[in-house]
DNA sequence: AACATTGGACACCGCCGCTATCCAACCAGG
DNA sequence: CCTGGTTGGATAGCGGCGGTGTCCAATGTT
């Protein structure tokens, strides 16, 4: 196919399906002359990926090419494209360090072992003095139970991995290392609602 | 003090202060002549929430303005604070409304009740849709533990509400709504890391 | 031969979060 | 009372981002 059927299968514009070709997210279709070139199947379903990554995954275009990166990349291990993701995930900039031993505290209390250098582990560290700069320095108790809970929910990311292919497993890490991220913000609001309703208006 | 004392105390640039002010972000101080105006502890306290907001909380200007108007709305009760502080989040845009049977179906499987026109709905819906749309069309299963993790967090996100000055309590929802997301995402990302240690390279 | 479409390059646009400049009005020190 | 630095306020500009519009020669299609 050519690439305006691409743009019409996808209800994306030419004009951006060229940009995200410039911008290496997309792949280049196989050239057939100098102004032809065909895309297949492929194409396809690389482009609803790019614009999930880049609508409801909130990516930058800079970072949901680091992260494609990590599933193109050839033999990459499971462990190793879980990391490549989450380091091409927006982390802190590389402000100064904050103080990790919090981060490292709750780790500990749950038995996780992460890298020393986790982008994560920078990442709630920053996230912890953030809520202390606004005046809501988290209880321990409090990020226990959040920790809790988000460990049910990595286990079950992990869990769910499918075994048998290694391209197959990378790209699946990636995106639901991406995409539930939405999914499971919006329902913690819904039940923070509910559970508001039953406090608050008695319903 | 005056602005530059505001700006040095808060680490941030008085132009920017000055922005903030035009954003009606932050109140302007008391006038005490034409061109001086007094600012106080008050205004170092919402300074440091308008820059959480902005960075860690990931908001916008225009997104946090209405954040911090629920916040300021006097009389506003914690419920409907919760609502206001839902309906300011970047939601989903006015696109055409995606199947909400799905998620409605997820929340009727936990007894949730939650306004019909909320948008944490409309935004698990688009956040299902998206994974559909990339090809990963989440179980039942997966979203009943999403939810049962989530449940948990919202329950005690609610809890955790101080009983007694209301404003106090407004401004402890949406502060704790919008930046614990953060914490909650950086551990998931640990869980999965750990969990991926485990599982794949038998650490 | 006539016409539409393509890949590719380049310029441009609108939005956003600041940032820089300028000005008249001040206030503080000498 | 003079001098110099600071302020509030207004306005303009800037750099990055995610596209979009325009143009071109080469290529298909009829």
């Amino acid at each position: 196919m050519q690439i305006s059927e691409l743009a019409r299968r996808t209800g994306v514009p030419v004009a951006t399906v060229k940009y995200y070709l410039r911008e290496g997210l997309l792949p280049s279709g196989e050239l057939t002359g100098a102004t032809r070139a065909r895309y297949d199947e492929a194409h396809v379903e690389r482009l609803r990926l790019v614009r999930a990554l880049l609508g409801p995954g909130g990516l930058s275009v800079a970072t949901a090419r680091s992260v494609l990166a990590a599933v193109d990349a050839p033999g990459t291990a499971v462990h190793e494209a879980l990391g490549a993701a989450h380091r091409a995930l927006p982390g802190v900039g590389p402000g100064d360090p904050p103080d990790l031993d919090r981060a490292r505290a709750v780790l500990a209390r749950r038995g996780w072992r992460v890298a020393e250098d986790s982008p994560a582990l920078r990442a709630l560290a920053a996230a912890l003095a953030a809520l202390e700069a606004a005046g809501y320095p988290p209880g321990d108790d409090l990020l226990d139970r959040y920790a809790e809970a988000a460990g049910r929910i990595g286990e079950q990311d992990v869990a769910e991995v499918p075994a048998g292919s290694l391209p197959e497993a990378v790209r699946f890490v990636v995106v639901n290392t991406v995409l539930l991220e939405p999914v499971l913000l919006a329902l913690r609001r819904l039940a923070q609602e509910d559970a508001s309703g039953r406090r608050f208006s008695g319903g």
